[in-house]
DNA sequence: TTCCTTGCAAACGATTTGCATTGGA
DNA sequence: TCCAATGCAAATCGTTTGCAAGGAA
């Protein structure tokens, strides 16, 4: 994380990839920065307006290959992106089970701590070798409580 | 959980929702229930060796109604499915980045209990209801290392 | 008989891709 | 100019569903 603007960091890391920042990819930017929560392609859609599918779908792609964005694996059969972590910080996120919207949740140092600490020595027992981890908390969001 | 045969359980389970244990239901219990990890409906189908991949999700849509799978998203576009909780006992997942397996873990308790204060702590704040909570390990497993 | 189940094929819905067109450096 | 980017439509692929046949109580 850094203090310049983000459109500055997207766009030196895409032309580090050789690809443009255009109008589309800025827009999809642009959305997911302001929402709350990871968002599907046809949510991403919907907050833009007009833009097809394919357009968002082929953004979406070549901005996660760059490492802009994250993918994000809660609901069936769709998948939300948020901005990566190295631009939004790291989070947790709130999932609900009845409508299955997905909420940023920061988590105080000390408890990041912690959790850090756990996935530590749970993969020091491991062949495996970790890289992120996250903390999913399922349960009812206020609207369907 | 209890010491009762798996069987027995998910019997009861099923009568008490009043649908039958048939022949390629019990398979896709069998099947997850040796499995080291969550199994997408294809996974499965070809544990089982020959069944009709209709009727795997059918199957599989009826045990999770009853309550006996659960399910797990964590790759695109493929949900995987494992036992319940209640049938094999809190864990959390190990998912590779590369080849998008996912394997079970054991946590101990004392590390359990400061996930639980943790996610109650984090909920506290919101007007979120918890249910359930979810430790994703990303990273590398031993073959794509 | 009476439902619950299953198999097969067709339907669905999210995502991807081929191809011709547009647009920016 | 030249290649990346886009729009549209068609293709994919995991998953669901309609319908007729099979099975257990």
């Amino acid at each position: 994380m850094s203090t310049q603007p983000l459109s500055r960091e997207v766009e030196r890391r895409l032309s580090e990839h050789g690809v443009r920042y255009t109008r589309g990819r800025r827009a999809v930017v642009g959305t997911l920065a302001g929402a709350d929560g990871p968002l599907s392609a046809s949510e991403v859609q919907a907050a833009i307006g007009t833009l097809p599918l394919s357009s968002i779908y082929r953004s979406i792609s070549v901005l996660e290959e760059a490492g802009v964005l994250a993918p994000h694996h809660s609901s069936k059969r769709l998948t939300r992106y948020e901005l990566a972590e190295w631009l939004r910080g790291h989070h947790h996120h709130l999932v609900c089970l009845d409508c299955g919207s997905v909420e940023d949740i920061q988590v105080g140092g000390s408890h990041e701590a912690q959790v850090e600490r756990i996935v530590a020595e749970i993969s020091a027992a491991t062949t495996f070798t970790p890289v992120n981890h996250a903390l999913e908390i399922e349960g009812r969001c206020a609207q369907c409580t």
